[in-house]
RNA sequence: GUGGCCAUAGUUCAGUCGGUUAGAACGCCAGGUUGUGGCCCUGGAGGUCGUGGGUUCAAAUCCCACUGGUCACCCCA
């Protein structure tokens, strides 16, 4: 084998693509209902929009990203994640001046460098979506409700909501130099990797796997206990319209997602379904963010979910897309018949009927089991006793009854 | 970036203590008295045993390296 796709790569092969055209279709609906409207941007963009937005310290821009230089010497990044591109694109094309909120969703592959494993790749997918030019609480819950009904239509339940506020930039710089003051007491205890963060992201230490360090942690001070009167006030709002959708959720106040850009809710939907990357979609409010990147102060709050790890859940629970089967399959009993069979069978397809028949010159028998394996709901053989009675037998291939119909109308008799 | 496990037909796998023509199932192709699929029967095609070294009279089998896959860590969707 010569070539290979690039490691973290795949194939979307035909027997997958219905299952995502499924999936897509079924998050294009719930978007749609919640008059969110696509918006696709480019996949790649300047890196520093990027660095900017999701953070120089965090790894997605430290060791993650797919950046080049392009032939005019630009540093340009696969994008990593979606929410950069789609605020880049809304100050750029002044999408604040007609509207007051844009409320806009994507959905297409993203790029990051890591090791893959179950649950990750280097080209993987995510579909998401922004509120953009929104502070109030009950924004938040519309992102969270809305993440929730997609899984809901899909027919997954074995999911968890776990939310959290990680404040915002009066309130948050406080909490974490108390959160560092207590753990630089117990820093020599602490696993490499948290000790590594007290200075950078104190925040992770509490979000770390390290059973240990869950233990040294246990009783520290948490940022829901920290937050200021705005943050609490709009945190127990969050939570007080959630209970009123009947949302079930988890506070979790270690709760901190990966890029920078989160202010006060923030939030992760797990499945018990996946292995080691569970996460499902995460998301959350980013007051500052339109601002840093160059807009006027902007409220905003989103979410992201990955492809993949849906397609995982809906493969293992064995839900299954609508077929895309053939409607009927015409074979022909010699080759006489053929350039009928050729003709009727694009007669049918440009009326919009799906249709199939021979194209390798097979016998009858062959021609039937191709019919078959393609699942077509009907067959019809013609020959030349065909076409001169103008008569020919329909088979139904799932209940194996048959019936006469006239040979010049069959478009009719479809289309009826 | 680090570590564990794995690599044999298209696919899922078997292959004894190293031993001579590397097997099965499914899939694919062709037939089963000359015009009807699914089940069944018969036959057929299809493998540089991941790659490169080494040990040996002899390697799919033992050793090493590399490549790829996979799972986990890290981190995240």
């Amino acid at each position: 084998m010569n070539y290979r796709s690039i490691k973290g790569t795949k194939d979307i092969l035909p027997s997958e693509s219905s299952m995502w055209q499924f999936a897509e279709r079924t998050i294009r609906d719930v978007f749609h209902q919640f008059n969110y409207k696509e918006i696709r941007t480019p996949i790649f963009e300047s890196t520093s929009l990027f660095a900017r937005s999701i953070g120089e310290l965090t790894d997605i821009v430290g060791k993650e990203m797919y950046t080049f230089q392009d032939r005019s010497g630009d540093s340009i990044t696969l994008r990593p994640e979606g929410t950069a591109s789609a605020i880049r694109a809304y100050i750029q094309n002044n999408l604040g001046e007609s509207l007051p909120l844009s409320k806009v969703y994507y959905i297409g592959p993203m790029f990051r460098q890591e090791r893959p494993q179950a649950g990750r790749l280097r080209q993987f997918h995510q579909f998401g979506a922004e509120a953009i030019g929104s502070p109030t609480a009950e924004t938040d819950v519309e992102i969270i409700a809305m993440t929730i009904e997609i899984y809901k239509r899909l027919g997954i339940t074995s999911y968890s909501l776990q939310i959290n506020s990680v404040g915002d930039e009066e309130c948050r710089p406080k909490y974490k130099e108390i959160l560092r003051d207590e753990l630089r007491k117990i820093a020599d205890q602490l696993s490499t990797e948290s000790q590594k963060r007290i200075d950078q992201n104190p925040m992770r230490v509490l979000d770390s796997k390290d059973e240990n360090d869950q233990k040294l942690t246990a009783s520290m001070p948490l940022i829901t206990d920290h937050l200021n009167e705005e943050c609490s006030k709009h945190f127990e709002r969050v939570k007080a319209l959630l209970t009123a959708y009947g949302i079930p959720y988890t506070v979790n106040g270690r709760l901190v997602r990966g890029l920078d850009y989160y202010t006060k809710t923030a939030f992760e939907i797990t499945s018990t379904e996946l292995g080691s990357q569970d996460a499902l979609a995460g998301g959350g409010r980013y007051d500052l963010l339109v601002k840093e990147l160059g807009g006027k102060q902007t409220p905003s709050v989103g979410f992201a979910a990955g492809m993949e790890r849906l397609m995982m859940i809906l493969e293992k629970k064995g839900i299954t897309p609508p077929k895309q089967n053939p409607k009927i399959f015409i074979a022909a009993a010699d080759e006489s018949s053929r350039e009928w069979v050729l003709k009727t069978t694009m007669a049918l397809r440009t009326n919009g009927i799906a249709s199939e028949c021979d194209l390798l010159s097979r016998s009858l028998k062959s021609q039937m089991k191709e019919a078959d394996r393609q699942q077509a709901e009907f067959s019809l053989v013609v020959g030349t006793m065909e076409l001169e009675s103008g008569k020919a037998l329909l088979k139904n291939l799932t209940d194996h009854t048959q019936q006469e119909i006239s040979v010049n109308d069959i478009v009719g008799f479809f289309n009826k």
